[in-house]
DNA sequence: TTATATTTTATTGTTGACATAAAATGTTTT
DNA sequence: AAAACATTTTATGTCAACAATAAAATATAA
């Protein structure tokens, strides 16, 4: 439609990759789940080559755990500790995303980011919460993009998908998209400490 | 010899990995260096399949960069900002691998510290800076592994990669030596506080 | 001479076939 | 029947050839 952002263009790889991440995130591909690389090129059209290459970036990003000569299955949820341990440093990044920005933001960004929270009150509403949890990281990363480029979003990505958003601590979709309006408006008004705050309080 | 550490088995891949990583962190392949598939399989002495797997995951790692159809160079240094980051939660990363020790570290455990700390020393002995870096990274593993296992040291091993250590810094190999100790020591009689504030000071 | 278009070359991306190792199955022996 | 061994099957690891793409070199036009 006219106004939307324009689609980005994904390598077929990435197409895939993400394909099999929003499987994993929805619970689609439940943990211990064992991947095979000849039915998922069969799936996507492909050659193995490709898959296998795809299997270790998201080995790397933690979502698969892979053994040699035997393959790799969908990674278990880290239990407490870690889980903690990964909300710190994800906070961290976020925290330190923001403070590189200090009013960096241009009208188009804050414009883009509107938009955004747009889609997730959308998502909220249409009780599609795979889409819910997409979104959410469509937010973060693009702050985290602003701030530091692929290099940072390379490093922050990782938590973000061994986090895996449990999105049913939300009570309300409403309640979310608030968290995540606070977050644009400490932005917008030039408030770093107010939107470290907020973004402390939305990562958790 | 006798005693010494057993070898670990490493996967091809792994060992291609590995002797690259060295190539990087040494200085033998300077930040934008392209890498060259072919030359690479040759000088391995294989096909280009399990190079690309192994450009793929250093590409992860932060140490190469890629583009698509255009191949991986060597990454540049973080700047100093993201530089600090990555030192912040690396630091995170052994605080909390620390706590989660706690005293269940056992004797022989103790003796392959102290074994690696011979190693460090020796390393600087002979001036081998590459060696002195791989032995830091080693003692440091050893400690993440045993608080978190492989999962753990999949999430530290990239900051310390994009952090790429470098041994000038350091005035005296005693020095060095001794920061490690402080470590093991502060480990060995339990003390949690003074164990993390060793490492804060090391990590830097 | 510069700028643009075309051809060439080099390099990466993909594929299907083969090698090798793990898992599953079947057989023998106790 | 259970355990140990051998055989078959299945899946991953590796390879060499081919296709597609981007960079480099060359040719053409302004």
């Amino acid at each position: 439609m006219a106004g939307s952002r324009p689609t980005k263009i994904l390598s077929v790889k990435d197409q895939i990759a993400e394909q099999l991440r929003s499987d994993i995130i929805s619970g689609d591909l439940a943990p211990n789940t064992k991947l095979n690389e000849k039915e998922l090129a069969e799936r996507f059209g492909l050659s193995r080559g490709p898959i296998r290459d795809v299997i270790l970036q998201l080995t790397k990003e933690g979502l698969l755990i892979s053994k040699n000569n035997v393959g790799a299955s969908v990674n278990s949820v880290l239990d407490t500790s870690m889980q903690k341990l990964m909300i710190n440093l994800r906070r961290n990044i976020e925290v330190y995303a923001i403070e590189q920005l200090h009013g960096s933001l241009t009208e188009k960004d804050f414009a883009e980011l509107d938009k955004i929270l747009d889609d997730l009150q959308g998502a909220f509403e249409n009780e599609d919460y795979t889409q819910v949890t997409k979104v959410d990281i469509s937010f973060h990363r693009y702050i985290i993009y602003k701030a530091g480029g692929d290099e940072l979003v390379n490093i922050w990505y990782p938590f973000v998908m061994r986090m895996r958003l449990n999105y049913k601590r939300i009570t309300s979709g409403d309640a979310c998209v608030n968290e995540h309006r606070l977050i644009v408006e400490a932005l917008r008004s030039g408030e770093v400490s107010k939107a470290t705050k907020a973004v402390k309080a939305n990562i958790r």
